[in-house]
This record gives C-alpha cells, structure tokens and sequence, in this order.
RNA sequence: GGCCCGGUAGUUCAGCUGGUUAGAACGCUAGCCUGUCACGCUAGAGGUCGACGGUUCGAGCCCGUUCCGGGUCGCCA
C-alpha cells in the first residue's frame, strides 16, 4: 500500500547537499538508485534529477523505519526526513559524497517493478527495449541531462531574440498542403469530406506573411513536420528556431545568425565561437570538401588531377576528362597501415554503393608505392600525382574519375569516412557559412531544371539577367549554417517583387495558374507592400546533438521516433476505429 | 525499395567441426553481515535459442522462407 506525503514538503533536491547543510534536518524525495543491507545498517542511493544522494538507516534509531528501509527495492519512490551528516567514510566520486541523511522518517510513496534495464549511464541495453519504456531510459543521467540542457539551449534562444526585438509568434500546425519538396503529413478533415490538412515542413509562408503583416522581426520555436525516412539525424518530427526579418539583406542576417550562435555558444557552454564566422561558396566547399555541408576541423581536402590524368593512358581518367568531368583525389596521410588492400577494396564496394564506378588507389606503405593504375602510366606521371597529392611514404591516396556530380560528393563521403576511420577529427566546434548557393538544379529523370531552395528564394541580384536564359549561372541569396559536416539551418532572402516571383514561377515550369493555384494566398498578399525580408531556421535538435556530443537525435528528444517512424512506447500510428474513418470519409484500400 | 549487420535467460553476451541435461556476468528472490557506495558471502528461480519449413539418426549451429531491430543508399525544395 502506497503512502501519502501528507504533511511532507520537500526541502532539497538530493543532488544540491554539500557539507555547509551539516545539522539541518531536510525532507527529500526520490527513486531509489540502490539499496545496500548491511544487516543492521542500510544504505539507500536516493536518486532525482539533480542527482544522487545517500540516506542511511540504523536498527538502533528507530526499528519501523529500519524495517520500511529494508523493504525498499530499486526504482521505489520515497520521501525520507532525516539529518544532514558528514559521512565517516566519503565518497569522492559524486558530488553529495561528503554527507548522509540520517532518516528519522520514511515513507514508501510507491513501490516498482522490476524495470526490463538496471537505470545506469553505462547501461548497454538495446536502445529498442529502451525506448519502449522510455519514461525509465530517461531516468538515466546523461540523457536526464542532455533532455536538461535542451532546456536551457531553448530558454537561451528565447531570451536572445527577445532581447533583440523579435515577436515570439505561433504559426499554426494544420495548414494546407504544398506538395514540393519533402512529403507532407496528413490530417483528413471532418467537415469537408475528402479534403485535409497538412502538418507544416516549416513555418515559411506564414512567417512571410508576417514580416507582410509588418511585425518586421520575428521567431518561433517552431515545430515542423517531414514524412521522409528517418536517418540517426533525421527525426519526421522536429523543432526549428525559425527566423525572419524585414528590411534586411543577406549581410544583416548573416550578423544576427553568427551572433545568436556566439552567444548561444558562451551562455551554455561557455565557449567563444569567433565571429564572424568562416565562409565558403558552395562551389568553394564542393571543390575543396566534396560536400555542401563540408566539416572542416580536419584537412585532407580535394585535390584535382583532371591536368595529369588526361595524359595518361589510363581510359578512365581520359575518358572522364574528355566528357567535361574530373579527376580528382584525397591523400590520406599515415594511412596505409589501416587501409591495407582488403580496407581499400572495402571502401571501393562503399564508394560503389554511393555512385562511382570504381575507385583507383596509390597506396605508399613500402619503399615504392603500389598503385592500381600503375601498368597505364608513363614516366614521371605517378610522381607528378603524388607531388600534387603532397603525398609520402606511408599514405594512401584516394583517386575518384567521373562526372563532377559523381567525382566531389564520391570523395566527400569518402574523406568523411576515412577521417572517422583514422580517429584525425579534432574536438572542436566548426561553425560556417555556405554561401552562394546555385538557384537551379538540373533534374536529369524530368529534364528539368528544379529549384535548389524553395521557389521564394531570391537570386543574385547580378544574376537577374541569367533567368531566362542561362539558369546554370544563376545563384541564390541563399546560407546554409554548418556545423562539423552536418547542416544545421538554412535560409535565404525571399523575393519581394511580384515580376520576379512570377518570372521564377515559370522558370521552374509552372503555369501562372498552377503556381496561384499553390501560392497565390502569398502572391496576393505581396501585391499590398512587402517589405525586404528573410531568415533563417535552425535546427534545434540536431544543435543540441552536436552540443551534447550525442551520436543521435534520439538522445535529446524525450520521445523519438524509431527509424520507421514509429513511436515504440505507444506503438503509434495505430489503426483507428470504422466510425472515426466513416466520419473522416475515409475508407482504407487492403493491400 | 536496394545493400550490409544482428536476433540465445529480465539485461549484456559465450556456445568449438552438427552430438549427453544450452552456459557466464549483471539483475531478480531468500538468508547472513554496522560503513557500504560496481558492497560482500551462501543458496535459489529464471530459456518456445525470433517464427515457420527443410536436410540429418541427431539442429542454437547447415539450407530456404519469413518476422523484428540497427546502419547505409535512394529520398529529405
């Protein structure tokens, strides 16, 4: 039987006792982390958010609450009133470890089961088995912790924008749907048969229309919503600092972006980030790093060979140079005792998995360098590529030849990879811009030419001219924020000009029609005075990921999803019953 | 959807070339123990080896199918 805490009131957290509350008597509530019997003296490890906290309990003080305590199991819930006490023996490992309560008074508020997984950090239970009971996982400290300072992160971001002059303002979550891009989720509506809502990828339109409506800065712990598959940073349901200004152009927001950060940076973890930050253009970052999101806390950067390559008498490399493509290469430095031939043939089938045709290798270990193209060169040509390649003896030097869609984003990963591999990756925290992004993407399935962004993301203003006629030149006003390899926000500033929207309607192959059809609640509300705008919109989880130097999103959202974007613990999505669907007009087709 | 890896006690794992009653550690239960804190000691309970089918005198182990989980690519304006 549970007892009440009647007349109780707790007055300390565990984990905040030190040696100063010596003589106070003190109430406490908690979990039990672990019970020790000693036989006629029993030690409890009270444990709540804040931490750990030992309570002990003599057979000579008082027999009922001695007998209570050693009833006590793990994961029972308790409220203990006692003394603070220095211990006789201490415990330096955690913070509490110079004192005791000497309970006076016990009570078991409710006893538990025995939970599937002991509550410990080092715990190697199946992340399944704890999810599906997911209020005990995070019961565990380091993810009570990361869930914590998530806390503090969104508190920090609230006060920044606030401070700043930015309006707090909810967008709704039940929007209509405007199928580009990812996938939307769903909503079918009662009242109109046949027709639904969709869950926000993000508050873009609406935040636009604020800065029309005149709130001229805005933010929003937003959360939005992508029906795509799931990745270990990649989550179908999120939250984005989402941000928007008027009267602004990229510069502004670049300042207001890279100062939130530096800030954000000292508050919580009391790190100074320099500002302004480092900046490449997106062709910069896709030549040196084979990636538009490049991680630059180590080098090993792209090298081209296209040059030296064409001389050769190796038809790969030939072949790709002569069809406008490149050949290029990374040199990965004291490598060759790790990638050993059967490591580099492993990378070969991954860099295979990710679109090349194959991969050519230098690989130095010995006094001459065994090399895989080695029968198709002449003289000097292997020199010439290892001085390029700046390479030595005990290297290996990656060698990819194909078209520059293949060729950087082929090594990208493979740099990537073999910087993980060879343990070089400093523990640094590398904030950039990428800028300069191209307008255009050409899409080789429709012949198309797609928008890399979304369709309100201004240009150039210098490229203006290109939009009719030469979409390959045309770039964006467009920034993506980086942090170590991973994307953590991008943003643009939006097109404000009715023409130009309408010119870039029919650049991506929309009829004035289909795009009113889409849009036109935000074409028309242009049409009355829009400001100069644009933003940005942060991810909040994957920032608080790479804070936390947690390996997955699912160590800093309280409930996640799993990688078919189910929720173990309540097993959603779930059907639902005939009535509801016959209300929603729905009826579901049996496979 | 493609590819790769995995599934044995509550948990984490071992299980040899296919061969007697499938083991260990932790956890759990009971008893003992006044300074433990990864407490210690003694005893005990706990298994549809993911499922189905096949090969075999005999399958945790081999073969096929399937289910479940993780990673990755596609996808993610």
């Amino acid at each position: 039987m549970s007892e009440t805490l009647t007349g109780l009131k707790r007055s300390h957290y565990c984990g905040e006792l030190r040696a100063e509350h010596i003589g106070e008597t003190i109430t406490v509530c908690g979990w039990v982390q672990k019970q020790r019997d000693k036989g006629s003296l029993i030690f409890i490890d009270l444990r709540d958010r804040t931490g750990l906290l030992q309570l002990t309990f003599d057979e000579t003080t008082d027999r009922a609450v001695f007998e209570k305590a050693k009833s006590c199991r793990s994961e029972f819930v308790l409220a203990a009133v006692g003394t603070v006490r220095e211990r006789s023996s201490k415990n330096p490992d955690i913070p509490t470890g110079d004192v005791e309560i000497a309970v006076t008074e016990l009570r078991i508020l409710n006893k538990a089961i025995t939970p599937a997984f002991e509550i410990t950090d080092n715990c190697k239970t199946a992340e399944e088995i704890r999810l599906k009971n997911r209020y005990l996982d995070l019961r565990r400290p380091a993810l009570m912790k990361n869930i914590l300072f998530k806390h503090q992160v969104m508190q920090t971001v609230r006060r920044y924008f606030s401070d700043h002059g930015f309006i707090e303002v909810e967008t709704p979550m039940m929007i209509k749907s405007t199928p580009e891009g990812a996938r939307d989720y769903i909503i079918p509506s009662r009242v109109h048969n046949g027709s639904f809502y969709a869950l926000p990828q993000s508050p873009q339109l609406y935040k636009q229309l604020l800065m029309v409506a005149g709130f001229d800065k805005y933010f929003q712990l937003a959360r939005c919503f992508r029906d795509e598959d799931l990745r270990a940073d990649r989550q179908p349901e999120f939250t984005q600092i989402d941000v928007e200004m008027s009267f602004v152009d990229m510069e502004d927001v670049l300042a207001v972006g890279e100062d939130f950060i530096r800030f954000l940076m000292k508050e919580t973890m009391d790190m100074d980030i320099p500002t302004p930050l480092p900046r490449l253009t997106y062709n910069e970052a896709m030549a040196r790093y084979g990636s538009d999101k490049p991680d630059t806390r180590y080098g090993m950067e792209l090298t081209d060979l296209s040059d030296i390559a064409a001389q050769t008498e190796f038809a790969v490399f030939k072949g790709a140079v002569e069809n406008g493509g490149s050949v290029r290469g990374i040199c990965l430095k004291n490598a060759a005792k790790v990638y050993t031939r059967k490591e580099i043939d492993k990378l070969t089938d991954h860099a295979k998995g990710i679109g090349a045709k194959g991969l050519a290798w230098i690989r130095w270990a010995d006094e001459k360098p065994s090399c895989s193209f080695g029968k198709f060169l002449a003289e000097g040509q292997l020199e010439a590529i290892l001085e390029r390649m700046d390479a030595a003896q005990g290297d290996v030097v990656l060698i990819v030849a194909d078209k520059n869609s293949v060729t950087l984003p082929v090594l990208g990963a493979l740099r990537q990879e073999a910087a993980k591999r060879l343990d070089i990756i400093p523990d640094t925290f590398n904030f950039l811009w990428v800028v300069e992004f191209p307008f255009f993407e050409y899409n080789e399935e429709t012949q198309n030419w797609d928008a890399m962004h979304h369709p309100f993301t201004a240009p150039l203003d210098e490229c203006i001219p290109y939009l009719d006629n030469a979409p390959e030149k045309v770039y964006a006003k467009a920034y993506d924020l980086v942090l170590n390899g991973i994307e953590l926000s991008s943003g643009s500033i939006r097109i404000t000009d009715p023409d130009l929207q309408e010119k870039m309607f029919e650049a991506l192959g929309f009829t004035p029609e289909q795009a009113h059809e889409k849009f036109g609640f935000l074409t028309d509300a242009f049409q009355y005075g829009a400001p100069p705008h644009g933003g940005f919109g942060i991810g909040l989880d994957r920032l608080v990921m790479l804070m936390c130097k947690a390996e997955s999103l699912r160590d800093v959202v309280a409930f996640p999803k799993v990688k078919d974007a189910s929720e173990p613990m309540t097993n959603a999505p779930q059907p639902v019953d005939d009535a509801q669907l016959a209300e929603l007009g729905i009826q579901i087709r049996n496979a």
